[in-house]
DNA sequence: CAAATAGTTTACAGACTCTCTTGACAATCA
DNA sequence: TGATTGTCAAGAGAGTCTGTAAACTATTTG
Protein backbone atom coordinates (compact mmCIF):
# COMPACT_ATOMS: atom_id res chain seq x y z
CA UNK A 1 0.00 0.00 0.00
CA UNK A 2 2.91 2.42 -0.85
CA UNK A 3 2.24 6.06 -3.50
CA UNK A 4 4.73 5.89 -5.87
CA UNK A 5 8.14 7.39 -6.22
CA UNK A 6 6.64 9.44 -9.02
CA UNK A 7 4.06 10.94 -6.91
CA UNK A 8 6.83 11.50 -4.16
CA UNK A 9 8.69 13.10 -6.84
CA UNK A 10 6.08 15.17 -8.19
CA UNK A 11 5.31 16.86 -5.01
CA UNK A 12 8.62 17.35 -3.98
CA UNK A 13 9.08 19.07 -7.16
CA UNK A 14 5.84 21.17 -6.50
CA UNK A 15 6.98 22.74 -3.26
CA UNK A 16 10.16 24.34 -5.50
CA UNK A 17 7.79 25.39 -8.35
CA UNK A 18 4.93 26.70 -5.47
CA UNK A 19 7.97 28.59 -3.75
CA UNK A 20 8.53 30.56 -7.28
CA UNK A 21 4.74 30.49 -7.72
CA UNK A 22 4.63 34.35 -10.18
CA UNK A 23 8.14 34.57 -10.07
CA UNK A 24 10.26 33.36 -12.02
CA UNK A 25 10.79 30.28 -14.13
CA UNK A 26 12.28 26.79 -12.63
CA UNK A 27 14.27 24.47 -15.03
CA UNK A 28 14.25 20.56 -14.62
CA UNK A 29 17.42 20.57 -13.07
CA UNK A 30 17.63 22.86 -10.50
CA UNK A 31 14.44 20.99 -9.56
CA UNK A 32 16.46 17.58 -9.85
CA UNK A 33 19.31 19.26 -8.01
CA UNK A 34 17.74 20.80 -5.23
CA UNK A 35 15.34 17.59 -4.50
CA UNK A 36 17.53 15.40 -5.14
CA UNK A 37 15.83 13.64 -8.27
CA UNK A 38 16.78 11.92 -11.48
CA UNK A 39 16.43 14.82 -13.96
CA UNK A 40 15.18 12.24 -16.90
CA UNK A 41 12.46 10.91 -15.02
CA UNK A 42 11.69 14.45 -13.40
CA UNK A 43 11.28 15.44 -16.99
CA UNK A 44 8.02 12.76 -17.01
CA UNK A 45 6.73 13.59 -14.14
CA UNK A 46 6.85 17.73 -15.28
CA UNK A 47 5.21 16.40 -18.68
CA UNK A 48 2.62 14.40 -17.00
CA UNK A 49 1.74 17.87 -14.68
CA UNK A 50 1.84 20.23 -17.38
CA UNK A 51 0.16 18.03 -19.33
CA UNK A 52 -2.67 17.96 -16.33
CA UNK A 53 -2.78 21.46 -16.72
CA UNK A 54 -0.91 22.21 -13.23
CA UNK A 55 1.83 23.80 -15.22
CA UNK A 56 2.98 25.93 -17.67
CA UNK A 57 6.49 24.90 -19.76
CA UNK A 58 8.31 27.49 -22.17
CA UNK A 59 11.34 26.25 -23.90
CA UNK A 60 14.74 27.49 -25.34
CA UNK A 61 16.82 29.55 -23.50
CA UNK A 62 15.89 31.09 -19.97
CA UNK A 63 12.87 28.04 -20.30
CA UNK A 64 11.80 26.24 -17.84
CA UNK A 65 8.22 25.52 -15.84
CA UNK A 66 6.25 27.24 -13.67
CA UNK A 67 3.05 27.13 -11.68
CA UNK A 68 0.29 27.50 -13.70
CA UNK A 69 -2.64 27.06 -10.75
CA UNK A 70 -2.83 29.16 -7.55
CA UNK A 71 -1.20 27.04 -4.91
CA UNK A 72 -4.43 27.76 -2.94
CA UNK A 73 -6.32 25.96 -5.37
CA UNK A 74 -4.13 22.50 -5.46
CA UNK A 75 -4.42 20.01 -3.72
CA UNK A 76 -1.90 17.09 -2.74
CA UNK A 77 -4.99 14.38 -3.71
CA UNK A 78 -5.14 15.96 -7.15
CA UNK A 79 -1.24 15.58 -7.80
CA UNK A 80 -1.70 12.09 -6.49
CA UNK A 81 -4.56 10.95 -8.62
CA UNK A 82 -2.55 12.49 -11.52
CA UNK A 83 0.65 10.32 -10.75
CA UNK A 84 -0.50 7.61 -9.38
CA UNK A 85 -4.40 6.96 -9.99
CA UNK A 86 -7.41 7.17 -8.05
CA UNK A 87 -6.54 7.16 -3.95
CA UNK A 88 -8.91 4.67 -3.07
CA UNK A 89 -7.75 1.19 -1.82
CA UNK A 90 -9.90 -0.84 -4.08
CA UNK A 91 -11.54 0.05 -7.66
CA UNK A 92 -14.78 -0.43 -5.88
CA UNK A 93 -14.84 2.56 -3.39
CA UNK A 94 -13.31 4.67 -5.71
CA UNK A 95 -15.27 7.94 -6.60
CA UNK A 96 -13.28 9.26 -9.00
CA UNK A 97 -12.57 5.89 -10.90
CA UNK A 98 -14.89 3.98 -10.06
CA UNK A 99 -14.90 0.10 -11.20
CA UNK A 100 -17.39 -2.46 -10.30
CA UNK A 101 -15.80 -5.81 -8.27
CA UNK A 102 -15.87 -8.80 -10.37
CA UNK A 103 -15.62 -11.60 -8.01
CA UNK A 104 -16.83 -10.47 -5.10
CA UNK A 105 -19.84 -12.50 -4.14
CA UNK A 106 -21.89 -9.22 -2.47
CA UNK A 107 -20.98 -7.22 -5.60
CA UNK A 108 -24.05 -4.82 -6.28
CA UNK A 109 -25.77 -6.25 -2.85
CA UNK A 110 -24.64 -2.60 -0.90
CA UNK A 111 -23.61 -5.48 1.72
CA UNK A 112 -20.04 -6.46 1.08
CA UNK A 113 -18.00 -5.82 4.42
CA UNK A 114 -15.26 -5.31 2.26
CA UNK A 115 -16.24 -2.76 0.33
CA UNK A 116 -17.28 -1.07 3.73
CA UNK A 117 -14.53 -0.72 5.24
CA UNK A 118 -12.42 0.28 2.36
CA UNK A 119 -14.88 3.23 1.64
CA UNK A 120 -14.25 4.25 5.50
CA UNK A 121 -10.56 4.18 4.28
CA UNK A 122 -10.93 5.58 0.82
CA UNK A 123 -12.64 8.46 2.44
CA UNK A 124 -10.08 8.86 5.51
CA UNK A 125 -7.22 9.17 2.97
CA UNK A 126 -8.87 11.73 0.68
CA UNK A 127 -10.13 13.95 3.50
CA UNK A 128 -6.48 14.73 3.86
CA UNK A 129 -5.42 14.85 0.70
CA UNK A 130 -8.27 16.54 -0.96
CA UNK A 131 -7.79 19.48 1.77
CA UNK A 132 -4.37 19.78 1.97
CA UNK A 133 -3.44 22.65 -0.43
CA UNK A 134 0.37 23.15 -1.94
CA UNK A 135 0.10 26.70 -0.03
CA UNK A 136 -0.32 24.43 2.84
CA UNK A 137 2.27 21.99 1.95
CA UNK A 138 5.20 24.31 0.97
CA UNK A 139 4.93 26.10 3.67
CA UNK A 140 5.92 23.16 5.90
CA UNK A 141 4.49 21.30 9.23
CA UNK A 142 2.16 23.54 10.75
CA UNK A 143 -1.10 22.79 12.94
CA UNK A 144 -3.98 20.66 10.90
CA UNK A 145 -7.57 19.57 12.51
CA UNK A 146 -6.69 16.60 14.27
CA UNK A 147 -4.57 13.81 13.57
CA UNK B 1 -2.63 3.13 -4.35
CA UNK B 2 -4.38 -0.18 -4.07
CA UNK B 3 -4.52 -2.98 -1.53
CA UNK B 4 -3.71 -6.33 -3.38
CA UNK B 5 -6.32 -9.54 -4.62
CA UNK B 6 -4.45 -11.02 -2.17
CA UNK B 7 -5.15 -8.99 0.87
CA UNK B 8 -8.82 -9.20 -0.17
CA UNK B 9 -9.05 -12.60 -1.03
CA UNK B 10 -7.76 -12.92 2.47
CA UNK B 11 -10.04 -11.05 4.11
CA UNK B 12 -12.92 -12.65 2.18
CA UNK B 13 -11.81 -15.96 3.73
CA UNK B 14 -11.44 -15.00 6.60
CA UNK B 15 -14.93 -14.00 6.74
CA UNK B 16 -15.64 -17.55 6.21
CA UNK B 17 -13.46 -18.77 8.60
CA UNK B 18 -14.91 -16.33 11.21
CA UNK B 19 -18.36 -17.68 10.89
CA UNK B 20 -17.48 -21.23 11.76
CA UNK B 21 -14.65 -20.07 14.56
CA UNK B 22 -15.15 -22.90 17.10
CA UNK B 23 -17.52 -24.86 14.89
CA UNK B 24 -15.95 -26.46 12.23
CA UNK B 25 -13.09 -26.66 9.89
CA UNK B 26 -13.16 -25.26 6.12
CA UNK B 27 -11.66 -26.76 3.11
CA UNK B 28 -9.77 -24.62 0.37
CA UNK B 29 -12.16 -24.84 -2.14
CA UNK B 30 -15.22 -24.44 0.06
CA UNK B 31 -14.00 -21.24 1.01
CA UNK B 32 -12.75 -20.92 -2.91
CA UNK B 33 -16.35 -21.53 -4.01
CA UNK B 34 -18.04 -19.85 -1.50
CA UNK B 35 -16.40 -16.57 -1.95
CA UNK B 36 -15.20 -17.06 -5.73
CA UNK B 37 -11.35 -17.40 -5.13
CA UNK B 38 -9.02 -19.06 -7.30
CA UNK B 39 -8.43 -21.97 -5.11
CA UNK B 40 -4.45 -22.60 -6.36
CA UNK B 41 -3.88 -18.53 -5.01
CA UNK B 42 -5.83 -19.25 -2.21
CA UNK B 43 -4.24 -22.19 -0.75
CA UNK B 44 -1.20 -19.88 -1.04
CA UNK B 45 -3.15 -16.79 0.87
CA UNK B 46 -4.57 -19.83 3.67
CA UNK B 47 -0.81 -20.89 4.29
CA UNK B 48 1.14 -17.41 4.25
CA UNK B 49 -2.29 -16.64 7.00
CA UNK B 50 -1.18 -20.35 8.87
CA UNK B 51 2.44 -19.05 8.95
CA UNK B 52 1.91 -15.88 10.64
CA UNK B 53 -0.43 -17.39 13.28
CA UNK B 54 -3.77 -16.60 12.55
CA UNK B 55 -4.97 -20.09 11.20
CA UNK B 56 -4.70 -23.89 11.84
CA UNK B 57 -4.40 -26.74 9.22
CA UNK B 58 -5.47 -30.46 9.45
CA UNK B 59 -4.32 -32.36 7.06
CA UNK B 60 -5.99 -35.66 5.85
CA UNK B 61 -9.98 -36.66 4.82
CA UNK B 62 -12.11 -34.58 7.06
CA UNK B 63 -9.17 -31.91 7.43
CA UNK B 64 -9.32 -28.11 6.32
CA UNK B 65 -8.70 -24.56 7.82
CA UNK B 66 -9.82 -23.05 11.12
CA UNK B 67 -9.42 -19.39 12.54
CA UNK B 68 -7.35 -19.77 15.87
CA UNK B 69 -6.87 -16.47 17.38
CA UNK B 70 -10.05 -15.51 18.39
CA UNK B 71 -11.75 -12.86 16.03
CA UNK B 72 -12.28 -9.73 18.45
CA UNK B 73 -8.73 -10.01 18.77
CA UNK B 74 -7.75 -9.60 14.94
CA UNK B 75 -7.71 -6.61 13.73
CA UNK B 76 -7.90 -6.23 9.55
CA UNK B 77 -4.83 -4.08 10.26
CA UNK B 78 -2.96 -7.10 11.16
CA UNK B 79 -4.37 -9.08 8.00
CA UNK B 80 -3.41 -6.66 5.37
CA UNK B 81 0.06 -6.25 6.98
CA UNK B 82 1.04 -9.83 6.16
CA UNK B 83 -0.16 -10.19 2.98
CA UNK B 84 0.69 -6.74 1.73
CA UNK B 85 3.38 -5.12 4.06
CA UNK B 86 2.81 -2.19 6.88
CA UNK B 87 0.06 0.54 6.40
CA UNK B 88 2.28 3.69 5.19
CA UNK B 89 2.22 5.16 2.04
CA UNK B 90 5.65 5.56 2.29
CA UNK B 91 8.24 4.26 4.04
CA UNK B 92 9.74 6.80 6.12
CA UNK B 93 6.14 6.86 8.17
CA UNK B 94 5.83 2.98 9.00
CA UNK B 95 5.64 2.39 12.91
CA UNK B 96 6.23 -1.19 11.76
CA UNK B 97 8.56 -1.08 9.13
CA UNK B 98 9.99 1.77 8.69
CA UNK B 99 12.54 2.67 6.44
CA UNK B 100 15.18 5.98 5.95
CA UNK B 101 14.29 7.99 2.90
CA UNK B 102 17.32 7.77 0.94
CA UNK B 103 16.95 10.82 -1.87
CA UNK B 104 15.01 12.70 0.21
CA UNK B 105 16.61 16.34 1.04
CA UNK B 106 14.64 16.48 4.13
CA UNK B 107 15.58 13.32 5.16
CA UNK B 108 16.51 13.61 9.22
CA UNK B 109 15.11 16.65 9.56
CA UNK B 110 11.93 16.11 11.52
CA UNK B 111 10.78 19.22 8.78
CA UNK B 112 9.86 16.94 5.58
CA UNK B 113 6.91 18.12 4.32
CA UNK B 114 5.70 15.25 2.90
CA UNK B 115 6.58 12.85 5.69
CA UNK B 116 4.46 15.18 7.25
CA UNK B 117 1.18 14.76 5.27
CA UNK B 118 2.18 10.96 4.26
CA UNK B 119 1.85 10.22 8.79
CA UNK B 120 -1.26 11.85 8.85
CA UNK B 121 -2.50 9.32 6.26
CA UNK B 122 -0.57 6.69 7.70
CA UNK B 123 -2.37 7.18 10.70
CA UNK B 124 -5.83 7.63 9.64
CA UNK B 125 -5.37 4.71 7.77
CA UNK B 126 -4.00 2.61 10.52
CA UNK B 127 -6.89 4.35 12.66
CA UNK B 128 -9.47 2.74 11.29
CA UNK B 129 -7.94 -0.37 10.01
CA UNK B 130 -6.39 -1.73 13.53
CA UNK B 131 -9.22 -0.94 15.37
CA UNK B 132 -11.64 -2.86 12.96
CA UNK B 133 -11.62 -6.42 14.46
CA UNK B 134 -12.64 -9.76 12.49
CA UNK B 135 -15.51 -10.24 14.20
CA UNK B 136 -16.92 -6.19 13.53
CA UNK B 137 -16.14 -7.12 9.70
CA UNK B 138 -17.72 -10.56 9.24
CA UNK B 139 -20.98 -9.08 10.94
CA UNK B 140 -21.07 -6.92 7.89
CA UNK B 141 -22.16 -3.22 7.67
CA UNK B 142 -22.40 -1.23 11.17
CA UNK B 143 -22.12 1.88 13.21
CA UNK B 144 -19.09 3.11 12.99
CA UNK B 145 -17.40 5.79 15.08
CA UNK B 146 -17.47 8.95 12.34
CA UNK B 147 -16.39 8.13 8.67
C1' DC C 1 -1.37 -51.91 4.94
C1' DA C 2 -3.49 -49.45 0.97
C1' DA C 3 -6.03 -45.89 -0.99
C1' DA C 4 -8.12 -41.62 -0.83
C1' DT C 5 -8.14 -37.16 1.02
C1' DA C 6 -6.28 -32.76 2.03
C1' DG C 7 -2.78 -29.65 3.36
C1' DT C 8 2.61 -28.32 2.23
C1' DT C 9 6.22 -26.80 -0.41
C1' DT C 10 8.70 -25.27 -4.28
C1' DA C 11 8.98 -23.59 -8.63
C1' DC C 12 7.73 -20.82 -12.16
C1' DA C 13 5.07 -18.41 -15.93
C1' DG C 14 2.74 -14.47 -18.02
C1' DA C 15 1.36 -9.98 -17.58
C1' DC C 16 2.00 -5.94 -15.70
C1' DT C 17 4.16 -1.93 -13.20
C1' DC C 18 7.78 0.88 -11.53
C1' DT C 19 11.87 3.48 -12.12
C1' DC C 20 14.65 5.29 -14.97
C1' DT C 21 17.44 5.97 -19.66
C1' DT C 22 17.93 6.93 -24.42
C1' DG C 23 17.49 9.28 -28.56
C1' DA C 24 15.31 11.92 -31.96
C1' DC C 25 12.62 16.13 -32.35
C1' DA C 26 10.66 21.03 -31.82
C1' DA C 27 10.64 25.59 -30.17
C1' DT C 28 12.96 29.68 -28.51
C1' DC C 29 16.53 33.05 -28.00
C1' DA C 30 21.07 35.39 -28.76
C1' DT D 1 22.87 29.59 -37.12
C1' DG D 2 23.75 27.42 -33.00
C1' DA D 3 23.03 26.77 -28.27
C1' DT D 4 19.59 25.92 -25.02
C1' DT D 5 15.57 23.91 -23.22
C1' DG D 6 11.35 21.47 -23.34
C1' DT D 7 8.54 17.32 -26.00
C1' DC D 8 7.68 12.87 -27.14
C1' DA D 9 8.08 7.87 -27.94
C1' DA D 10 10.27 3.88 -27.00
C1' DG D 11 12.09 0.61 -24.19
C1' DA D 12 15.32 -1.68 -20.69
C1' DG D 13 15.79 -3.93 -16.31
C1' DA D 14 14.06 -5.20 -12.13
C1' DG D 15 10.55 -6.32 -9.61
C1' DT D 16 5.54 -7.48 -8.31
C1' DC D 17 1.04 -9.45 -8.95
C1' DT D 18 -1.94 -13.14 -9.98
C1' DG D 19 -2.19 -17.35 -10.61
C1' DT D 20 -0.80 -22.55 -12.10
C1' DA D 21 1.57 -26.96 -11.66
C1' DA D 22 3.59 -30.75 -9.68
C1' DA D 23 5.70 -33.42 -6.28
C1' DC D 24 5.45 -34.30 -1.36
C1' DT D 25 3.70 -35.29 3.45
C1' DA D 26 0.30 -36.21 6.88
C1' DT D 27 -4.20 -38.12 8.19
C1' DT D 28 -8.16 -40.84 7.94
C1' DT D 29 -10.90 -44.65 6.25
C1' DG D 30 -11.44 -49.31 4.86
Amino acid sequence: MRFSKKSEYALRALIELTGQYNRKLLQRHEIGRKQNIPIEFLEQILLTLKNAGLLAAQRGVGGGYRLLKSPDTVTLGQVIRILDGPLAPIGCVSKTAYQKCKDCPHADTKNCPVQHVMLDVRNAIADILDNYTLSDFAAGPKKRSLS
